[in-house]
DNA sequence: AATAAAGTTTAGGCAAACCTAAAAAATATA
DNA sequence: TATATTTTTTAGGTTTGCCTAAACTTTATT
């Protein structure tokens, strides 16, 4: 298994979630910053080694041995996600990068043993879950704190916006991954939020609370 | 600075020592389980990017950019045996091949953050010194306990023959990294010695305290 | 010093993963 | 439905790092 190889489908079972009759060339080469005929190259390999399922035009989709070698490498960028955030002080916005390289070390024992480093947690920095060995993922509920209503209790667990101009925003407002996040209030007329962190309240506008992540 | 060239910098570091006058194409190839015509053309890679010394024929060294390249891949490989021993259990003979594959990793924050996280220190697991951030390397004293004389202590850091009996045989005798050993005595016969380790005594074979290193 | 042996380089190929440009198929539009 | 547009595939090329085999240097031996 050649990185490579390994990036296509770990970005085919990330993509398949939202077009599960076919992953097309195109939103795949868009998606790995390539061109679409190589992704066409790529899949007939993946075919051949019998990880997908293809027809020509048709998209392509994981096979079950396709997505158990995508789950263990999602499984191994999750772990190191969190390594890199929790032990190394890795911001949000250094991690992927980094994670991205990690992913593709090969040794089964140092998965085995990071894992339990970490104390086996079960969602990486982002809050999104992370596969057991055996490719097991729970469901999650992760979401925008502009779903939340006035009472209920949100930890933050990701952003979906990574300018440096937002997560300086939240750097000043002093909102960090566990942050726990109470709603108070939500102003009709800007759907603003009012909302309590530790012994302080602040008003965050639309546009922050739909790109803050809170595991509830 | 591809994985290959970075591999290439580091084994020319290490072999440039036996041979200062130029690593032959032959045994960097034999060192890298590659050929000799591979070498060379590797070789002449680096020479066109100004990393070695290089004339036809005449073997290869590093100059002082490559040096300083090689030295931070070392740095990184030590650093990440380090981690491997002292945080994910791993054990002598498993490290290498991992600590491989990490050391190519791209991220001057990771390292900088895995040297504070792992409290800086100055040896990895195997006695050798790590080089700081510009590249200092300090010399360490590093013997075989066979060039112990009675009454001197050491610290095992490391072993110089990897096969699996012989491992077998540090485990029994529970001598591992960090084992602290006190000479008693030489028998002049045999050269086997007779060394204290806690508190029980017991000998070791010429063959053994040739192969098992300590720090003084 | 001449020749044999050993070591090194050159020449020509191969596989992986990318590319561009052209051909073919699928989809949208008139 | 016929044509135009978009998407996908094929064909042929590039780079990196490896290979074998042949040619060439250097070193060792007689």
């Amino acid at each position: 298994m050649t990185f490579s190889e390994e990036n296509y489908l770990k970005s085919i079972y990330t993509l398949q979630k939202d077009s599960p009759k076919g992953v097309s060339t195109n939103v795949l080469s868009q998606y790995l910053v390539t061109k679409p005929a190589s992704a066409t190259e790529m899949i007939k390999k993946l075919n051949d080694k019998d990880l997908v399922v293809y027809q020509p035009y048709q998209g392509v989709l994981l096979n079950k041995h396709g997505e158990e070698i995508a789950l263990h490498v999602i499984r191994k960028h999750r772990l190191w996600e969190t390594f890199l955030a929790q032990k190394l002080n890795f911001s949000w916005d250094e991690i992927h990068d980094v994670a991205e390289q990690l992913e593709h070390i090969q040794s089964e024992k140092l998965i085995r043993e990071l894992d339990r480093f970490l104390g086996f947690p079960k969602h990486d920095p982002h809050g999104d879950p992370i596969p057991d060995a055996d490719g097991n993922v729970v469901k999650m509920e992760k979401k925008r704190v502009s779903q939340l209503e006035p009472g209920d209790v949100g930890t933050c667990i990701g952003v979906n916006d990574t300018s440096s101009s937002f997560l300086q925003f939240l750097d000043q407002q002093k909102i960090k991954l566990g942050t726990v996040l109470e709603i108070l209030s939500l102003q009709e007329f800007d759907k603003s939020m009012l909302v309590r962190i530790d012994d302080r309240e602040l008003s965050l506008s639309q546009i922050a609370t739909e790109h803050i992540y809170v595991r509830i």
